[in-house]
DNA sequence: AAACTTATCCCCCCTAAGGGGGATTTTTTG
DNA sequence: CAAAAAATCCCCCTTAGGGGGGATAAGTTT
């Protein structure tokens, strides 16, 4: 089944050169463009629209909210963001809005293909280029261990872990756990002698900044 | 080109399926599996290899390290981090630690044959699955803070709290404010009350999820 | 000046935590 | 099967934490 399109993209150049890549395209037909999201908006109450193209950063409605009115209006309509924007938040806002795939402009045509065989099995598709720009985000638990130590604790010793994170008292835990509270003392003694931690609270700290929770 | 392939990580079952799913996929014999980094490291000396499965989380030396060690000693090493884990802090880990790749053990054997196909490109290949996760991380927006328990906290307490997670006692953290150890215990009283928190360890907890330290 | 906040310190009382053992049973592993 | 590890429970004892007050001096606000 032939696919209509949208595309949506204040810069003329681009929307007539995404258009000549489109009619190589099997499959798929263009319905029309729209300079802004309202223009967009108006489209789609007119025409029967499959995919829409989004440009992110447009005059008068942005991708963004343009988005966000297309996935609640017409939530079928899949939205795949187009853009030169890499930047952490303009992704993060985009897939908040619902889009359903993010593609930069200075990516090939192959990409598109790739995103268009994606969506249509009903998955959501990230261009590649993209992941690197949010992988890179600084840390925000900085982290300086090298040598896990917790590779060594036991099954029941993690289980105990998030429990004691909770702020939960051994009696608390052993009741949790259908032991008695004797054991859940044991179990933290042992822990904080394997991490060599000194009380609970830097075993709380240790805990949350490796993920044992 | 046949691709030489290790595979790293200690659940032998998993090992064992993925050892069955390669068996199947053409271009691709294995080297042999390991049970930790340091095992991956001794075959690594031994054996050619141009590819690494890589578990994240494994005992005595965990994904992250190995594959450090890995691209430091062997750069021409394609390494995919393949894992259960689907947090933020543990991909960019993987990433930063110089891995190609990083797919989600509950994902099919089709997406280890794409992720080939892109590494083979010597393109990086993330799983998809792994980036809703990512993109799901609440948004740095300081703005739309909505009421905020601590706000009410004066500077003193504010300073207490970080030593408090270091897992210092009251007597340590009044030594170094050069004030009494009943202050200290005063002060903690006062913060307790006002998180409405039980104890110091749910404090610590608080104070980490909430950036004050 | 009166009211309020903060930081400082103290009291009593009780509970939870932590250090040092040891013992048993079950499970896992070589 | 035998050894090792894990999970369970107990003892004694000391220290730290936490709930309930209250008091004072210094500074700020109204």
């Amino acid at each position: 089944m032939t696919r209509q399109i949208l595309i949506v993209d204040d810069h003329q150049l681009f929307l007539e050169g995404l258009r000549f890549v489109l009619s190589q395209t099997p499959e798929v037909s263009i319905v029309g463009d729209a300079l802004n999201g309202y223009k967009a908006l108006e489209m789609l109450a007119s025409y029967r629209v499959d995919w829409v193209l989004m440009d992110v950063n447009m005059p008068h409605c942005d991708g963004v909210e343009a988005t966000k009115q297309i996935k609640k209006l017409y939530p079928h309509v899949k939205v795949i963001a187009v853009t030169m924007l890499d930047d952490y938040v303009s992704i993060q806002q985009m897939v908040k809005a619902g889009a359903d795939g993010y593609i930069l402009k200075n990516t090939g045509s192959s990409e598109l293909h790739r995103a268009f065989e994606t969506i249509e099995k009903g998955e959501v598709y990230y261009s590649n280029a993209i992941l690197n720009t949010i992988l890179r985000r600084p840390v925000a638990t900085p982290q300086k261990s090298t040598t896990k130590l917790h590779q060594w604790l036991t099954a029941r010793e993690k289980q105990i872990i998030p429990l004691l994170v909770e702020g939960l008292t051994s009696l608390q835990i052993a009741d949790k756990l259908y032991v008695s509270e004797s054991t859940v003392i044991s179990h933290r003694k042992n822990i904080l002698h394997k991490l060599n931690l000194k009380n609970t609270s830097a075993l709380v700290k240790y805990a949350l900044e490796h993920q044992l929770v």
